[in-house]
DNA sequence: TTTAGGATTGACT
DNA sequence: GTCAATCCTAAAC
């Protein structure tokens, strides 16, 4: 059994492009239980965040209209929209609806199903260091893809992966996995916006232990103190 | 050209 | 609970 045949064995048949070509916040809760794979490392998401398009959601990235950076949400649904924020960490997201339209959902958090090992390997500090296993703190499973730059990390996407299509059978892929019963979702504010967070359009999987501590958004001073 | 601030995290009190 | 790290983006000038 190959690679492909060993990840659906867990993770069910890839989803087609039809899944997201709906509204942001009709796939987001949809999106609770799939599963998100990038070569051998597979996360089932347990948190997910809708965001709108121009002119209707004001946290989100395209409210403005389209700038070089979110480009990609501008683009056909079922593609990879992967963006770079307080000078260290990437988030990914995936694209809803038609082109044009610029909607998308941000990947939160999840559990990391198959690939462990690697995945722990990416979230140690200083990975590339002498230092490996045993000698740095090691990770709680549970910790692995807790939060939207972890998952990131955890699937190992980088800037580079800004665009790919994740609908074509190639390495990144989203899994049918098993969609998660509507009494067992739950929703509430986004996290960590500063705009638009009364719009309720975060969900998780209520009572799992990978979905990450709610952060209410702390406007951040800059400089100095003075006087 | 300058500047404010961010869809976060990990360390620390 | 507080706070700094760190650099990119887009709006303001």
């Amino acid at each position: 059994m190959g690679e492909r045949e060993l990840i659906e064995d867990v993770a069910g048949a890839p989803l087609d492009r039809d899944f997201f070509d709906r509204p942001s916040d009709v796939v987001a809760p949809d999106l609770l239980g799939r599963v998100v794979v990038h070569g051998s490392v597979a996360v089932r998401l347990s948190e997910v965040e809708a965001y709108g398009g121009p002119g209707q959601d004001p946290a989100s990235h395209t409210y403005r209209g389209r700038t070089p950076r979110n480009s990609v949400m501008f683009g056909p649904p079922g593609h990879l929209y992967v963006y770079f924020t307080y000078g260290m960490h990437f988030c990914a997201n995936l694209v809803c609806m038609p082109a044009g339209s610029a909607s998308a959902v941000l990947l939160r958090a999840g559990e990391v199903i198959a690939g462990v090992h690697t995945a722990r390997i990416r979230r140690m500090p200083h990975a590339d260091g002498p230092d490996l296993e045993g000698l740095v703190r090691r990770v709680p499973d549970r910790d692995l893809a807790r939060g939207p730059a972890r998952l990131t990390v955890a699937l190992g996407l980088v800037r580079d992966h800004n665009g790919t299509d994740c609908c074509s059978g190639g390495p990144i892929r989203a899994h049918e996995g098993r969609p998660v019963p509507s009494g067992q979702i739950r929703t509430g504010p986004r996290t960590g916006v500063s705009t638009g967070a009364e719009t309720p359009w975060r969900f998780w999987i209520d009572g799992d232990p990978t979905v990450s501590p709610y952060r209410a958004h702390i406007p951040r001073r800059r400089g100095r103190a003075t006087s």
